[in-house]
DNA sequence: GTGAAAGCGCTAACAC
DNA sequence: GTGTTAGCGCTTTCAC
């Protein structure tokens, strides 16, 4: 079957009032319909519906948000990234956005703009948006904003002036935790830490976890190395770490750096897990495939989009409710074979 | 600083008039500078823009669509996965419609879903586009949509009638062929392909790909096995092909399936490269740290979104102008060390 | 170069 | 339950 849609000046598209004269009742009728209103009758709801699939109605989302101020719209501010984790998190904010009803608009920053953030949340006012959603932002320094609609930032302290800033953690410090306190109940002495990008926030609150893992069992705590996420920084960051014999369990802030980490290892000679443990942060799908297969920690991007959401979509459309208490997802720690007991050498 | 940005019925946002006041001139005006309209003195140009920095001026979108039946926004249909090429593509096109001076609006469609990318293309031009971009679609039988606004399809044959459908394959054909060859080129006597799943046109392209270069070197051609792109995948296809002892190449159609092939291969006691080869397909990030490196192709996901976002632009801005011949992106092989010439047993 | 008037296709407020 | 009347904030058309 083909139907035509389409949109635009000039080209015969049918409008509400085309609607309203097939189906015999006023234009506004037809819109209570579309709206479902109420104070409707059945049959009046039936002929209308009649009339506009006849005739290939289609709503013009511009005339309703121009008249209502309203769009049905949420945007993203995401990092231009085809990392698993905001990766994951856009994923599953776009079907959380779609179940509400809302449509997305999505905008990214890019690292070094000055605008970042504060930009492409204008940019998304401009646009015309309900609700805007922050996702996994860096620390750009205190560029507030003043936005009147409500805001979720996922993943980082709230930190906009907006009447509702949301924030739902992915409890990445608990989560960081539990992978720390994993290794330290294997044994090992003390665990080192290779970092994500500290201007990232969900870096800060991993680094947050293992220390203070670290600090409730009284252990010393060793020098941070520092990555950018990327394999190839674990894989640096494994060269100078290979080197110090000290070293018998790493904590990586995600799966890629782990992964780079373990070819540095066993290219300086040292075994995982024998002679080193490692464990990784995101469960990335192909975290139980690599050799050896990674203990890591899952993060639960599609519940706190979910969860996310579920604030926004409220403070949207009951903005005097108090927001439902939040839910801090379970921490699920994957223990595979890249993490043992340390063999004393 | 703190700037007040925002929309809605009674958020008292200054519009156009008002800048048209302070300004003291016309609101048509006003309108002319913020179009970048010819016949504006610069005098009033510079007013005009002082009036509205003043005022906190920003225009609004939906009633610009709404008169003009444009929306300057461009809409994506993709599958909702983190995998790295779909999202790659995805962030590669959100950073070109960016810098074209558009807004993007996302939609995923749902796996099974009975709508597909049909109703996803319907509620794009429903919310208004001036454009659409079909990304990686998979094949649903001839649902055909007539769409007045151009079409732009990544990696799959033009199935949609629109004014203008546009395709930028991702040479996918090329590209598998050259992996294909590579093996051949080691001295493998034939080439095993783990298949991507055969509804996405991106995977039927990758065999057709293998196929021929088998077809042009007079070579057998092995059954092929099918998984559905997850290294879980990969891995349970490794099982059935270790088993075979005239496996002594692989061809995989992405590189986590490729991981999962590899896992298996070692568990059932076959080295990688020694007895057999593996090639992957994307070039993931991770291509490299992996055990043993992976031999793979890179696809140029970036080149293939600006090029095609360069033929949508133009197809919308200067619909009459022939399009610019398509520029097929180089084929890249990164050849690591998971293949190598057979060893005879 | 600039301005006045008339919509774009809807929803809000209120009448009936 | 349903219709009427005004806009929403822009662009278009055409006059000057």
């Amino acid at each position: 079957m083909t139907r035509m849609v389409g949109r635009g000046r000039n080209a015969a598209m049918p409008r509400s009032a085309d609607v309203a004269r097939v189906a015999g009742v006023s234009q506004k009728t037809v819109s209570r319909v579309f709206n479902d209103e109420p104070y409707v009758s059945a049959d009046v709801r039936r002929r209308v519906l009649a009339a506009a699939e006849e005739l290939g109605y289609r709503m013009n989302h511009a005339a309703r948000a121009l008249a209502s101020g309203r769009t049905r719209s949420i945007g993203v501010v995401t990092l231009g990234t085809a990392l698993y984790g905001p990766a994951s998190l856009l994923m599953g904010v776009e079907r959380a956005v779609r179940d509400a009803g809302y449509a997305l608009r999505v905008v990214n920053t890019v690292e070094g703009d000055p605008a970042g953030v504060t930009g492409a949340v204008e940019s998304l006012i401009e646009q015309g948006v309900d609700g805007i959603v922050i996702s996994e932002p860096i620390d750009e320094g205190a560029a507030a904003v003043r936005v009147d609609v409500p805001v979720l930032v996922l993943g980082a302290p709230p930190a906009f002036a907006a009447p509702q800033v949301l924030t739902v953690g992915v409890a990445a410090d608990a989560l960081a935790r539990a992978a720390t306190e994993h290794l330290l109940a294997l044994g090992h002495a003390t665990v080192h830490h290779l970092a994500g990008p500290q201007r990232w926030y969900a870096a800060r609150d991993r680094l947050d976890g293992w220390r203070s893992a670290l600090r409730a069992h009284g252990r010393a705590e060793p020098p941070v190395v520092e990555g950018d996420w990327s394999a190839v920084s674990g894989y640096e960051a494994g060269r100078k770490l290979a080197a110090d014999r000290d070293v018998t369990a790493v904590f990586a802030a995600n799966d890629d750096m782990a992964v780079g980490l373990i070819r540095a290892l066993l290219e300086a000679g040292r075994r995982v897990p024998e002679d080193v443990s490692v464990v990784g942060f995101d469960d990335i799908p192909l975290a139980a495939y690599v050799t050896p297969p990674l203990t890591t920690v899952r993060q639960p991007f599609d519940a706190v989009a979910q969860e996310g959401l579920k604030l926004l979509v409220q403070a949207i459309e009951k903005p005097d409710a108090d927001p439902p208490p939040a839910v801090d997802p379970p921490v699920e720690l994957i223990v595979r074979t890249s993490t043992a007991p340390p063999t004393g050498r």
